[in-house]
DNA sequence: TTCCATGGTTAAGGTCCTGAAGCTTTCCCG
DNA sequence: CGGGAAAGCTTCAGGACCTTAACCATGGAA
C-alpha cells in the first residue's frame, strides 16, 4: 500500500476534473437549449442502435429503475419510443423517433464543436495525449462498452 | 464556425469523460463510505479556511440557495458549522469541526491513493501529461479559484 | 408443471438543483 | 443623516436524478 505523496497525481485528478467540467459545462448547456435535463441528453447523444433498457443501466451505471424515468422522460418529450423485442417478451428497446435523431444530430454537433474548440489549443499534440488518456484507462478494466455505432 | 470534422478532439472527450468518471466513482464510493453524498462530500474535501457561503456557491457553479441544503447537511453530521462574520453580519463562514477535519483527511488520502494508482500508469509521463491538460485549460477563461489552503 | 432467474416497472425516500420571494444587513447617493 | 438599492443567506415550490424494496410478466430448466 504505497502511501507516497506523488503531488503530481493530485494536479492531474484536479485538471481532469476541471476539463471534464468545462466540457460538461458546455454540453448541459447545449442540453438546456433543447430543454432537456443532463441525463436525458446524455442518453440521446449516446444512442444508436435499439438498446434494452438493461443496457442503458448498464453503460450508465445505475440502477435499472432509473433508466426507467429518464426514458420516459425522453418519450414524453416524443424522443424516443420503447419497442418490445419480439424474441423475448420481457425486454423493451428504446429507439429514436424522426425527433430524436434531428436532436442527436444537434446535440453531436454542438459536442463536437466544443471539442474542437477546446482541444484546439494543444493541435500539434492530440495524438500524443490521447495515447496518454488511452493508456491511464488501460490501467485497469472498464466494462463499459460503448453504446454509439 | 469551422465544421471540421477533428475525430481525434472526439476522442480526446470521450477519454476525458472515462477518467473523471473513474475518478468520480472513486470518489463518491469513498464519500458513501463515510454516508456522505456527493455533494457534500465535495465540499468537504475541499474546504480548509473559513468559507462564506457565496463563495462556495461560485466554487460549485451553482446558485446560493443550492449550497444552504448542502451545508445543513454536513452541518447535521456535525462535520461542517456556520460562523457569523463579526465584520459583515450578512455572511456567514463555514468552518470545519474536529471531526470534519477527520472526514476531510480521510477523503483526501482516498482521493491521494486513487490518483496515485490512476495515473501510475503513465509514470513516465505524468509532467507531460499535466502540461498538456494545463495548457487544454488555459484556452478559455475559468473563473474558478481553488478552495484549498 | 413448478421453481427460480431475468427484464422492467412502481413506490417511497433522499439528494441535488433552479427560480422566485423574503429577510436582514450594508452601501451609497442625494 | 435618511432612504432606497444591493448583497448575503434562507425558505418554498417544483423538477430531475438515484437507490432500495417490492412487484408483475416472461423465460428457462429441473
Amino acid at each position: 500500500m504505497s502511501a507516497e505523496a506523488d503531488p503530481i497525481a493530485d494536479e492531474l485528478s484536479e485538471l481532469i476534473f476541471h476539463v471534464a467540467g468545462r466540457l460538461r459545462g458546455g454540453f448541459n448547456a447545449a442540453a438546456a437549449e433543447l430543454g432537456l435535463p443532463p441525463a436525458q441528453a446524455l442518453v440521446l447523444a449516446n444512442l444508436s442502435a435499439p438498446t434494452p433498457m438493461r443496457e442503458l443501466a448498464e453503460w450508465l451505471s445505475c440502477e435499472p429503475s432509473n433508466v426507467t424515468g429518464i426514458v420516459d422522460g425522453l418519450e414524453r418529450r416524443g424522443l424516443v419510443a420503447r419497442r418490445p423485442d419480439p424474441a423475448d417478451r420481457r425486454v423493451k428497446h428504446v429507439v429514436l423517433t424522426e425527433e430524436g435523431e434531428r436532436g442527436q444530430a444537434e446535440l453531436r454537433a454542438r459536442g463536437r464543436a466544443q471539442a474542437h474548440a477546446l482541444f484546439g489549443q494543444v493541435e500539434t499534440e492530440k495524438e500524443h495525449l490521447r495515447d496518454l488518456l488511452a493508456s491511464v484507462l488501460a490501467g485497469s478494466p472498464d466494462p463499459c462498452k460503448s453504446l454509439r455505432r
